[in-house]
DNA sequence: TTTGACATAGAAAACGTTTTCTGCTATTGT
DNA sequence: ACAATAGCAGAAAACGTTTTCTATGTCAAA
């Protein structure tokens, strides 16, 4: 590895001239020598020591990403997205798997704070940042997904409440008047938010929101399938459920089917989320989707502008979804499972996209 | 941040003894000075520059980890695996999304090199390292659940032969004779491996190896179904059809359906991976599982012996699955979907759980 | 002319470590 | 009793950068 002494040498120029032409100075070097200089790294090979570059600087180019769960269907295509434009500007990421139970004992940040990262990304985290960490005042940060109430000025997150709507008004629009709903697990935000989107939509129309339409899940096929079996017992059974994920949607399907109904004849069923699940199942599941990859990438601009100390509007940003229409709300289309292949997420670029 | 210099001066002692303590040196140091060390430094909240550590010893204490594909299903898992032991040596990963296709043109892996990461991981890949990254002669490195033919040295793969025999063998114990194989895309390595396995089945019990049996998909669930068509269609039906993932097992399940077939009553099948569609779909697919996290940890472990220059066997190391049986391939017992919620991955510690 | 101002380049300090070298004291072996 | 050694601590160099300070020559304005 040619370090700027040795390329000093070759030009026959000082390392002090070097090191502004390679580190993109706005010192006044002459045409000439910046010419010279750049050939010269060029043979050698030359790439810049970084932990050098750090300790002079102060700047790491590293940036700590904090997950509460690796493995949800979410959070790698949002990495993927911070990394798309954290790499184009030069930055790297250092992925860590916090899992919010040992969130507090964990000196994981301490050591990335030692790796004088820039800056912070929380991905569905569970708790506000600054509660555990008060060393963070340091660094900047951002929140994409945040999935704790308490709003944060610098995060990133879906619509849940007009994305709930989008649902919703779908059901409306081919005519369901009793829209049973199945919200998700109460302690989190997007939760509340998806009910208030469904509260609203029924609203818009003049439609009643009846309280015992409204059922608690959480999250799982097993609740979608349970709360689904009290919605069949009800004496005016409702023509439409809609669930907070596609999980609980595709357990009212599994319950409709064992209770001998048509779906979606005899019940119209839309989840949320455009997981896997609502791809596969059969009936396919009318579902909205969140676009992952580009709150991923605006929530690392926002980071880089702050860092960079440009201003930045510190309050939420709200970003809307998309509304696929499949087979259970009635749209014959969805049954393409068995003629087409299917990729999990629209946002992704072409020359990204999942090969198996 | 309080620095090593600070620490000498409210020590009354020289930064070089205070460095050889805090650095873990094996330096005689006079257990009071170590004490009164400690104790300063955990007063000043001392935690290392790394940055200045890692340009003086050249080891940064950084490891790459470079992925074909982020969202696939079992990256996020080997990579939790692989972070388990890094995180508890005092490793960061760097992960970094590299599409096979783009694999060539991308700078990232001279960048990484630029942080000076004491060793790589590539997780899923498809080329044989050496063959676009000839930079790597200079860094150790191993791999993980390889794509490619090639055999390499430092890889940590599923047995894929072993695993493949599971599932047929418990076929054959429930007495199917004739049973129909769809293998995966031949490019890939593990395709090759598991049809091998679905042979040595066979053959072990003295059944023959009908070509006619044999059919060629390409992971999705299309070609599953399709190919599941064509089987419907023999003269003398199979009893059984294996498939070389769970996708396809599922389009066999669809095209069973569609062609008025009960399974596993008329056709029992099996596929490979535990994805979650084995374990939601209707029936529920019998399957084997990769021990992905596993594999992760006996990788990172391996890197780290590497670079310690401990002895390593350079050889690849296969790793067992474990069969899970389900609906469909007879045991009624994973009617449990609807009474029970699942998880992922049993590998995964409790506390790591996917909370969703 | 003279005076700045500007363009350009080099010398040297600094960032926070680790580690070699040097030196002192106390202990051990003869 | 004396040399050799072991234990311990400090001074200083080094890692590869960036950046301040200094120095030169050139050019435009007065």
């Amino acid at each position: 590895m040619a370090t700027i002494k040795e390329i000093a040498e070759a030009a026959g120029l000082s390392i002090a001239t070097v090191s502004r032409v390679l580190s993109n100075s706005n010192y006044p070097v002459s045409d000439d020598t910046r010419a010279r200089i750049l050939k010269v790294a060029q043979e050698l090979g030359y790439s810049p020591n970084l932990a050098a570059r750090s300790l002079r600087t102060d700047q790491s180019s590293l940036i700590g990403v904090i997950l509460d769960n690796f493995s949800s269907t979410w959070a790698p295509i949002i990495i993927r997205g911070l990394q798309d434009v954290l790499h184009s500007r030069g930055y790297f990421s250092m992925v860590v798997n916090i899992p919010w139970q040992i969130y507090s004992q964990s000196d994981v940040v301490q050591n990335l704070l030692g790796h004088s990262v820039d800056g912070f990304v929380f991905v569905e985290t569970w708790h506000p940042v600054g509660e555990h960490l008060g060393l963070l005042n340091e660094k900047p940060y951002v929140t994409v997904h945040r999935l704790f109430h308490e709003p944060d000025p610098f995060s990133v997150i879906p619509d849940d409440v007009y994305n709930s709507t989008l649902t919703i008004d779908h059901l409306i629009q081919l005519d369901h008047q009793r829209i049973a709903y199945i919200a998700g697990h109460e302690e989190y935000f997007s939760s509340e938010e998806r009910l208030t989107g469904y509260k609203q939509s029924l609203a818009n129309v003049g439609l009643p929101v009846e309280q015992d339409l409204i059922f608690r899940g959480d999250w799982s096929i097993t609740s979608g399938y349970q709360n689904s079996q009290r919605i069949f017992a009800l004496a005016n059974r409702p023509t439409a459920i809609a669930a907070a994920n596609d999980q609980m949607a595709y357990g009212a399907i599994l319950a409709a089917q064992d209770a001998g109904l048509r779906v979606p004849e005899d019940i119209a069923i839309v989840g949320y989320d455009n997981d896997e699940i609502a791809q596969v199942s059969n009936p396919t599941i009318t579902t909205v989707q969140m676009p992952l990859f580009k709150m991923g990438r605006i929530a690392a601009e926002n980071l880089l502008n702050r860092i960079h100390g440009k201003e930045h509007v510190a309050t939420e940003q709200l970003i809307k979804g998309d509304l696929f229409i499949r087979q259970s709300s009635g749209d014959p289309a969805g049954a393409d499972i068995r003629a087409h292949d299917y990729t999990r997420d629209s946002n992704i670029p072409d020359s990204q996209r999942t090969r198996r």
